[in-house]
DNA sequence: GCTTATTAATTAACACGTTAACAATATGGC
DNA sequence: GCCATATTGTTAACGTGTTAATTAATAAGC
């Protein structure tokens, strides 16, 4: 058996994890990019972040909820969220006060002009989205929602 | 549980591009989550960011690139890349000249200290990435790249 | 050769992601 | 009721994402 080398004697190749073009955080990093390519110039137009539309859209789903729940909906770490909502709160598309029946709560509903975003943006991103999903494929969607699903959820 | 009381007389769903848990962008951005989650414990041990990794890794697979490539290589946008530059080499891990035929060019080139940090951290995401991989399957792992790649480069 | 346009990189400004620490409120055991 | 503990949300500090403006250097047009 010879001699074992030091780390400085391999070539780079041996220590490396694999080829980077083909590495899942970087393929879902591009494949999440190209697909918001697609909706942040809409988004911008109207004055909102992406972090932004997913609230107001959850909070015209949902109705009234509180903030982790929203943050486990929107996928937002509540440290983000805190933000997004006292941004979305002074610009009064949203209205935030704290639960009755637990004081820690903070519970969250759509304003009125929060619901006009949802009307204006609504449609504009449903469009976008259905020209995305019929150039790849309503079918191939589906698969590939439920694979990243699949993986998202591995270790549960 | 929510049955949604509707803050307008008009229904909501008519608006709403579509469900929110079965949209391209959040599984996307779930599964990277779920994904770099097994990642970043280790790369926090070792005091390095997902994005300093990723510099690192390409340099060593690349030798000496320059600013523009590698942030193509790395999918990392120029202005944060001028961060992550500075950073990388006040702590010694990379080294960054001019470019002696385009003065504009900055080349960067692995330190030595930076090839420690390959030889340290590379075995360890090798071994995480192949545990991943051999729970999700690596014909799955194959077919979810490719997949991904097409959504990438569905615009071109 | 000189002006103009283009390109590479940086800076600025703002929003979000991430971890850790913290304050306020609820809960459970005694 | 009182205390230790857990939970909710916020703040702090730092790194990154994003767009626009800026600087330095090269390339193109004439």
């Amino acid at each position: 058996m010879s001699r074992a080398k030091t780390p400085t004697e391999l070539g780079p190749d041996a220590l490396l994890p694999h080829n980077t073009r083909r590495s899942l955080p970087i393929a879902l990093l591009r494949a999440r990019e190209a697909v918001m390519g697609h909706f942040r110039p809409m988004l911008a137009r109207h004055e909102i972040t992406e972090q932004q539309w997913r609230v107001i859209r959850i909070l015209a789903e949902s109705g009234k909820v509180d903030a982790s729940e929203m943050a486990d909906k929107a996928f937002i770490l509540a440290p983000s969220l805190t933000r997004i909502i006292r941004s979305l709160e002074e610009r009064g598309l949203i209205t935030k006060h704290k639960d009755a029946d637990d004081g820690r709560r903070v519970l969250l509903e759509i304003a009125p002009a929060g619901m006009r975003v949802i009307a204006d943006v609504g449609p504009e991103s449903r469009a976008i989205y259905d020209q995305l999903e019929a150039r790849y494929g309503h079918e191939r969607v589906e698969v590939l929602l439920d694979m990243l699903d699949e993986l998202a959820t591995l270790g549960d």
